[in-house]
DNA sequence: GATGAAAGTCTACAGGTGTAGATAAAATGA
DNA sequence: TCATTTTATCTACACCTGTAGACTTTCATC
């Protein structure tokens, strides 16, 4: 047998270099975490991942709370389909639609962080952490970048919808979505979200 | 204090009934898995909510993931927002989304099987049934009442829409639509379903 | 009232969890 | 070359998990 089951450039006895390491941990974390949810990932696995011990986990980062923590935040800022200078762009609905179509059909990274923080929203602490991420990373920016009355609460809206489809296509599988044809996917998006941009019709009408 | 934390009938000490024994399993099995997921719930705690033992859980349902399979496919099999009939009214749009905010907003029961799913998706085991379960008795049905084009597509982004505002509304508690004036995410949400019932727009020209 | 079956509980096990403290190995300085 | 500090591991501990087998209690029927 060669080793266990290292990671990225864990295989090699890697130079001791704790922030390499503290890296490696992290990128693990990230990995198992997306796989399993907070929960379902443990510490001695997450170890493993990066070729070191479980303790050393602990060392770094205190606990598996702090962690996940930092793992979340990390994920987050990472740039997403949800930027500020994306509101900018005139069909930004299919934009956000066809860019979340390939990324739930790839598992791409760029929207990990969300897939983390759903499989692992079962967990109180998690989805507090989690929350709190999402509110102040993309609720609120987008929020601030959508004109119109209600924006706080299409903002959220945007993200349900983001969530949802990630949850049916890339955690339950559902074959409907999984299966389906990208591109009608992006067809059939497309006009909703651009109708919680745009934020018009009866909005204001009461 | 009056017992431990006992729920529904079970205060008393239930005279010996297999099949109310049963029953109340089964409901604090559903509540347990509602709040904490499949991984989350434990079965000693599912059994005290009942006011038995855990043992007894395992006598009457073989294991925990076939009682878990039993609560996913009672709560689906519940009549919720979803149903045939609703299919045919004429503003569906706006009756599924007052409906779904309304529900999820008083964490009433008829989408429980829903937010079960979605707390028991990071179990893989947990996710597979419920796949089924939401395959068999919601996509496959709403897919078969929806006229036009990509019926079964538009019947799981539909689902996708309620799971994401399930996660973000009860599971994470996302501020701007915890408290949000439930009308006006009705407002907000008509237009949306309605528009994926409805089929119509540019799905059919290329 | 005794008997047999049903209903429920007790004890226990093997495995897993996160984490604390002491210990070893490697790198860096003198 | 020796000493010191950093980096990483070993051992261990409480606790919790789902579940199996033996045991005890209650009920219904003869």
């Amino acid at each position: 047998m060669t080793k266990a089951t290292p990671i990225d450039a864990a295989d090699r006895p890697r130079r001791r270099d704790a922030a390499a390491t503290r890296a490696a941990i992290l990128a693990s974390a990230r990995r198992a975490f997306a796989e399993a949810g907070y929960d379902g990932a443990g510490v001695r696995e997450i170890a493993a991942g990066a070729g070191v011990t479980a303790m050393l986990v602990n060392r770094y980062f205190g606990s598996k709370e702090k962690l996940f923590a930092e793992v979340i935040a990390a994920t987050m800022a990472a740039p997403t389909i949800l930027t500020p200078q994306n509101l900018a762009s005139p069909r930004l609905g299919e934009t956000i639609a066809r860019t979340l179509v390939e990324i739930t059909r790839t598992g791409d990274t760029p929207l990990e962080g969300f897939l983390i923080m759903l499989h692992s929203a079962s967990s109180k602490r998690a989805a507090e952490i989690g929350r709190e991420q999402i509110e102040h990373g993309h609720q609120k920016t987008m929020a601030s970048a959508l004109r119109g009355a209600l924006a706080p609460e299409r903002a959220a809206l945007i993200l349900s919808m983001v969530a949802g489809i990630q949850v049916m296509r890339q955690m339950m599988g559902l074959p409907a979505l999984a299966k389906a044809e990208p591109e009608a996917l992006v067809k059939l998006l497309a006009p909703l979200f651009q109708q919680l941009i745009d934020g018009d019709t009866e909005a204001s009408g009461r």
